[in-house]
DNA sequence: TGCAATTCCATTGACGCCCAAATTTTCCCA
DNA sequence: TGGGAAAATTTGGGCGTCAATGGAATTGCA
């Protein structure tokens, strides 16, 4: 089912013998719903995966290079890092499309894919490398909360403060 | 009785041949109420169970996003680990869904699975492991509520040596 | 003219959707 | 307080649609 948000869950698919892989239905929704003709895609800036999207990817793209001084060295990296390697997919009748050697190089694609969603774009990976990067997530994220309810609830060690401090 | 409060109490069902679970009507009912067209779901962070509710959870899970900045690389791990292993079940017009397999596999669902209430989500568990789960928190509720009761009888003498020092 | 890439078409299987039966629960009245 | 009727819920199944996949045909390019 697909909600009226972003992109959401992650589906797995193998390439067909052309090199095809079907993008999951849900998200041809979101794509439908956001109005852009293909898929715009760029190796993500810090992990060995593709992020793909549409206007809303793009938006995040150039809200992120706004705020940075037109010719600094700064803006130079970012804009030569993500727009310089982009690359505008098409989508054939079927929903399928063909990733580029270089995108498969980059995420050492095989012979499947993982679709992973992240509200406003969604990203393509090795499955394998994936599975690592979704145990790191879960084990990063895991520590997070911990630190967020250790300052929460100190359930029976009132904090060695010397008086009543209200925080 | 069904109060106009959350979801409440547990109840255990099998799976169809067609591996659909009906959700207990008064889980329903309040789902109804917050209006969520589907079923949002999320394997739990904290148990091998499922994450189970409508708007209401929808917004505990955004909300550990929001504050993070947008292309930072936070926020994609956290990303990848809330909005990535989420899902949208459709209900049918019977008010079943039909579990996926990454979800049956987290928490091990086999032919059966209770739904327990926990006001503003429910989770679905694999029965047995449910009833563990259920047997630990007594346990561990029964010494939290003796450390307190401890603290009162005897209102300034040192603080009892917390149980298990956290896992 | 041969090769490759792209578009189009067809098959397969899964899934959503609807209808019907059976069991359980609720409520009312004797 | 017990029986029984009515409603609601839980089950089971059938059918149609859509998505995924594989192959064929057509076009463009060398």
């Amino acid at each position: 089912m697909d909600g009226s948000g972003g992109f959401l869950s992650n589906y797995t698919s193998r390439l067909d013998a052309k090199g095809r892989v079907s993008i999951p239905a849900p998200f041809r929704a979101v794509l439908a719903r956001d109005g852009f003709e293909g898929l715009y895609v760029h190796p993500s800036l810090d992990v060995e995966a593709v992020d793909c999207g549409g206007h809303a990817l793009l938006r995040e793209i150039h809200g992120l290079l706004r705020p940075l001084s037109p010719y600094s060295e700064e803006r130079d990296l970012f804009s030569t890092a993500l727009i310089g390697t982009s690359e505008i997919l098409k989508i054939d009748s079927e929903g399928r499309v063909n990733l580029s050697e270089s995108i498969k190089a980059y995420a050492g694609i095989g012979a499947e894919v993982a679709f992973v969603g992240h509200d406003f774009k969604f990203q393509i990976w090795e499955p394998g490398r994936f599975r690592v990067h979704l145990a790191e997530a879960k084990s990063r994220l895991h520590d997070f909360r911990k630190q967020l309810s250790a300052r929460h609830v100190a359930p029976d060690s009132p904090p060695p403060r010397p008086h009543g401090a209200r925080e």
